[in-house]
DNA sequence: TCGGCCACCATTGTATACGCTCTTTGTGCA
DNA sequence: TGCACAAAGAGCGTATACAATGGTGGCCGA
């Protein structure tokens, strides 16, 4: 209605560019990256709706296509379709962020073994760049990006061990353990210790996946461990939430 | 696929075809699991290509839907969605095949601990009925029904230990071992013994979650040992499969 | 004043239409 | 006879339009 043309081709806060009719869905894709990252990024906190048509706006394309994304993200668990109320970010609940991290202490433990045998000077090299640029960052306070690259870290780290399935599926888990720690982490205390993933690192490097994986169990207890996770009252969450946000 | 053309479109706008107001995607969930429960029975097999238009036409619904439910067995692997060609159910290479069984030994073994402290007697109940059910499919020759069955046993087997995401993954893990079967498979030796589901549940029934651990590694071990993983030419694999289809 | 009811509106669910790309097949030339 | 190019056709990608549903706010009655 009030998008009076496609804007979208020179917006200055957004970065993901939709060159209009893109073949294929490789505009969809950066539409999804785009937003995927904005979750990631807690730039959308859990329980933010995201509404059809002002997604269709911001991105120039139609509902079509957002629909598409939002069903993606939907199935990955970052958002939550809700019948006819539309889509929101997902929040999790406490039984969810439980399974997501001993799932993770489960696979990614166990894929340290292969990582360590498989892994390059190459991937040596570059995990060391993932992992500064991660100490930068939070340096610099931001947070936001340190919980993206944290979660990159992981991914990146599961694809070397070769298995392309189990890797996807540590992808989604660190995405999803990014909202956990939205929801259930402290302020000011970030998930991944920076000096973990370079520890990690090490253990790699030297071959030594038993040491490595034996880290991982404790560097993924410790992010758990410092999480706040217990039922709120849920009787009038709204109200408590409204008041106690703001930070 | 002999009896198609079981509703052909009563009315060109008809709207009673999907049991009357399905509202969300009640009905579509519907077709995804009829087309899921196609693909894992083998009634489609890999590589067979699915048409929106005819499945549109099949299921009594617009390509909207059908393209909904692609896209969701797409992200589940068990189709794969080439830019402009279409779907096609997926064709699993040898790299994935191999993929998948290690994440399933890696996953399935570490669940029987939670799941032999957690099974209760209805478990126990339920899935000495699946077992049972599965046996007679294989006696009966319906060996369909038993890889069906199979897939099902074992997401469900990972259901009981609790963890719904590493359930949900063993879930599609299982459905992709289905597909992997149709390809490597050898005709006539099916991939799961029955007397093994049987002896898991003795295991489990007993609490000795060491024991089905290591039988469900053995089991898995003899299902993969079992397939013919090797590149096929794949020159002109249609062809022949017309010519050596049964009827 | 509070609780229930009704109407309007906002938002999603579904269907259809159109354009584009890829495939296939036919024909001409080397 | 084999290959290359072109035209036709089929099928998918996207946008738009319509319909249905739930929420919100106001109104009326107790």
């Amino acid at each position: 209605m009030s998008d009076s043309r496609q804007t979208a081709k020179t917006t200055s806060s957004g970065r993901g560019q939709v060159s209009g009719s893109g073949p294929g869905d490789n505009g969809l894709d950066a539409i999804y990256r785009s937003i995927s990252e904005a979750i990631i990024e807690h730039r959308l906190k859990p329980g933010a709706r995201l509404r059809e048509d002002a997604l269709a706006d911001v991105f120039g394309v139609s509902r079509t296509g957002i629909r598409k994304v939002l069903q993606r993200l939907a199935l990955e668990q970052l958002v939550t379709l809700t019948p006819r109320r539309g889509a929101s970010v997902t929040r999790p609940s406490v039984d969810e962020a439980r399974d997501v991290f001993e799932a993770r202490l489960l696979v990614e433990c166990a894929m340290m073994d292969a990582a360590a045998k498989r892994i390059t000077e190459e991937d040596i090299q570059e995990l060391q760049e993932m992992a500064k640029q991660e100490r930068e960052a939070l340096r610099n306070r931001e947070q936001r990006i340190a919980i993206k690259l944290s979660a990159i870290f992981h991914a990146r780290l599961a694809e070397i061990s070769g298995n392309r399935t189990l890797a996807g599926f540590v992808g989604q888990l660190a995405s999803r353990s990014s909202l956990i720690l939205a929801v259930y982490g402290n302020a000011g205390h970030l998930g991944c210790e920076s000096h973990d993933h370079d520890n990690l690192i090490d253990f790699l490097a030297a071959g030594d996946g038993a040491k490595a994986s034996d880290f991982m169990e404790r560097h993924l207890k410790s992010i758990e461990a410092s999480l706040s996770i217990f039922e709120e009252p849920e009787e009038t969450p709204d109200l408590w939430d409204i008041f106690a946000v703001d930070a």
